[in-house]
DNA sequence: GAGTGGTCTAGACCACTAT
DNA sequence: TAGTGGTCTAGACCACTCG
């Protein structure tokens, strides 16, 4: 563990190409380690920066960065007067692949192709504003798009756009990409905000997915804002067989 | 954008109280603007982290947490000797909360309790010993168990816990603490695989969550591990209504 | 080979909060 | 009020990868 300092400059410039014990990944997978054999237990206030850095014989900044990003996964909570301490509750967030609708299809091996099914600029309806935090009479386009796999029903897309946040997208005839394509490729956003469920499907989407009325439905529903400006809702129906997968 | 640097030492101590425009934060929201204000575009190549480091006048450690960060949430693109570019797919992942099923059915206003419907310790079956990549005869603790909400079911959970990763929940009887808060509470883990998907309700699960069989059920599967080392893996059901939500 | 990001060190000041 | 984490600077070496 506790190698001294090696004074970094050009004093003995640790043996070319051999790993550095003293990397903030060294001192992470170390602090996992005392957390997995019970050094550490949960709840329990650990020592210092300071302390750990005299210890490891590193900077405290690598050891702040290798509490950091074990703060940011919920391993540790951190506080500043009180000390870095093991999370009684770790770990409580995992991250969940948004998948592009085509590329998903075709990473199963099948055909891709969609369909629009309808297309219309209207003001934004009042469930839509509240959503969206938009003012009454906002342009919006409304889209709806039925997604295929093989020429069988894959995905039922039903989306609203903030004509204002992509206007590049009000003259866009979604002939060759998907709305969901056309803004994954030009609409950039910061923040996401996700919501999944099951359903039974109602009589129009189990005869646009072709499945029976009543039949358990995918639903992932998904909103996009670039820097609190909003850009896009979106709810996607799939049929029940839809898996996604995360690993943390 | 590009105030001249200060010291830092105590030449001009940064006017007391007053956020410093050339933080990493700051630097992050610029690029973040850049970015919406289609200053770059998808695809772009932007500047080094010295030169951006000169323009906002700052150090480049700065410049580089910020665009690290930009790079975890997937807006910007890093390759050692070819520079940062601005994402074509930005951000395709959002961060999902995990559930304590008790606080979860608590934070609803609701009251919480939970059913043993059986516990038995078992060789590892063929499909589990696959999914956790565990050799053949390891020794492993299968528990079904209900969860209510008001004497509502709320939850069905079927769970297979690998004993060796978790030596002390072979005699833990499970009265007071499920073990979903059990394992939360005393296995910590650092990484997890989840999948997520709806499904029909069989006779029996339908039985379990008093819901008609066929009904739609919303399927949440979880495998934790610490370090390498399986803890455990469970499927959860949940009646129709069921819904997760994330904000990245 | 050379340029860009990745990371480390040492030192310093700041901000929050427990006592 | 004092201690702990949060962050910044300046300088340096390293590793990867593109020509």
């Amino acid at each position: 563990m506790s190698r001294p300092v090696v004074p970094a400059k050009d004093v003995d410039p640790v043996p070319a190409g051999i790993r550095v014990p003293n990397s903030f990944r060294a001192i992470k997978a170390e602090i996992l380690k005392r957390i997995s054999e019970r050094v550490w237990l949960p709840g329990e206030l650990i020592p210092g920066e300071e302390d750990l850095a005299r210890e490891f014989g590193c900077a405290r900044v690598t050891v702040n960065r290798a509490l950091r990003e074990l703060a940011e996964i919920g391993l540790v909570e951190r506080k500043r007067r009180a000390g870095t301490r093991i999370a009684e509750h770790p770990l409580r967030e995992a991250r969940l692949e948004i998948p592009v609708v085509r590329s998903e299809v075709e990473a199963r091996g099948a055909q891709y192709r969609f369909s629009i099914l309808s297309r219309e600029r209207l003001e934004a309806p009042e469930a839509m504003r509240a959503r969206l935090d938009l003012p009454a009479g906002t342009p919006m386009l409304h889209v709806r798009c039925l997604h295929f796999a093989d020429n069988r029903p894959w995905q039922f897309e039903d989306r609203w756009i903030h004509i204002a946040a992509v206007p590049d997208i009000a003259d866009e005839p979604f002939e060759r990409m998907s709305p969901n394509e056309w803004l994954v490729k030009f609409a950039p956003f910061s923040e996401m905000e996700i919501g999944l469920s099951a359903a039974a499907a109602s009589g129009e989407e189990a005869t646009l997915l072709a499945i029976q009325p009543g039949a358990p439905v995918f639903v992932f529903e998904r909103t996009t804002w670039l820097i609190d400006q909003p850009i896009t809702h979106v709810r996607m129906l799939h049929p029940q067989s839809y898996r996604m997968v995360s690993r943390f």
